[in-house]
DNA sequence: ACCTGAACACCGTTCAAGT
DNA sequence: ACCTGAACACCGTTCAAGT
């Protein structure tokens, strides 16, 4: 039976540091909080051991290694990707908002879509639900299987990479990117126009909209391409 | 005026290691060459200068760091994308045909196509020569300049993220490639069907094809979409 | 079974010193 | 201007030793 814990125990606890035994859970979750302040770079062995007041080594009684690490953690991130219950009728839109809310997601932890192109095929339990919400839902579509199967692989390959692009520049002000952007488009303007005749005449066109918006118009030509394969 | 070099400094000279004097050229090409035997994570500024003979923080005096390398080795290889004279009839194929080369380009060299996605916007020379073909070509499509410039960007990202995932395997042997397929396979058939009913009723269909394949798929979802838009 | 410190073989980059 | 060795502050992973 459990007995009151003694006061002067009690002050000794809390006068260590808050050290909770090392779990697998544990470890993950460290580890995507260090990604989400300072990038998956900063995520290495050593830091994560740091942050939970230990050293590299103890990790490797959870997790095979670093890749596995990050695996595990994308995996979490995933899980975040709210999933829709298929609606045939409505199969164009709810794959927009499925996608989107993925780019979402992984904008919020910048630089775990590059876990998922190193990655051979996600595999994990969160990712399998979002492949299966994916699949069924353009299933209604009325494409024959296999252009499912390739059609969905395409939509998440955009998605992945566009989510990778985004967070490119993670860690720059915002005023930083604007004056960037103001650069590359100076550059383009002064370039020849004898050997850049089109680049340099789109130039107005060229920084127009902003990521969000040429995400949606990149899976509006995928989506198109598929109603044109539909029925 | 040159003289005749005496033989004993013939000798002396033969006799030397190989090491011909630093350059831009030379350290890039040095990476390159890294690149496409041991892979990107490879090509570290020690690595590369003990293959120039040397100490790493000689690289230092021509490239400001690693990305600048990077970034510098990508610019060589899009050289090696051959790009064609726009003709507006045949845009289509056009399209397909340069995207196509640029996959093969990247995929000869594993790994280069992370940097891509991790560089703002390629301004290297060759990138400008690719771009500003995509995008006259493109501009046959009929479409809003504007369309233009996000359907070229869309395309681009496409392609770049379909090389990355092409090299995500470099190192695996063509057996070890075919067996993971066999697992992955093995292990998508003995999911519970009652949670990923649409994932297990279409095992049959999700190893189909190949990369190849499965890029043409994609390419042709986001050129149809272009065509629909078009005129 | 889990945890640890120390060690090994690596990194990118800087800097004072040389030519 | 270019090159260098040494140093600094990092890495991932292994291993013998502890509990």
């Amino acid at each position: 039976m459990s007995v009151p814990v003694p006061p002067w125990q009690q002050r000794a606890a809390r006068e260590r540091p808050v050290k909770r035994p090392l779990s697998l859970e544990l470890i993950v979750r460290t580890a995507l909080e260090l990604l989400d302040t300072e990038g998956l770079d900063a995520v290495s062995m050593r830091k994560v051991a740091q942050r939970l007041g230990t050293g590299a080594a103890s990790l490797y009684a959870h997790v095979r290694n670093k890749d596995e690490l990050h695996e595990l953690m994308l995996d979490l991130v995933i899980g975040e990707i709210e999933v829709p219950d298929p609606d045939p009728a409505n199969w164009r839109q709810q794959i927009k908002d499925l996608v989107n809310r993925q780019v979402e997601v992984f904008s919020a932890h910048p630089g775990i879509a590059q876990v998922v192109l190193r990655t051979p095929a996600p595999t994990g339990s969160n990712a399998l639900t979002v492949t299966e919400a994916m699949l069924s839902i353009l299933r209604a579509a009325g494409l024959p299987d296999r252009e499912v199967a390739f059609a969905v692989d395409a939509i998440a390959l955009f998605a992945t990479a566009a989510a990778m692009e985004l967070s490119a520049d993670f860690g720059l002000g915002d005023e930083q990117r604007a004056e960037r952007i103001r650069q590359v488009e100076q550059y383009f303007a002064a370039l020849p126009a004898d050997r850049f005749p089109t680049l340099v005449s789109m130039v107005p066109v060229l920084s127009q909209g902003d990521y969000r918006e040429r995400f949606e118009f990149g899976l509006d030509l995928l989506l198109d391409g598929v109603t044109a394969r539909s029925r």
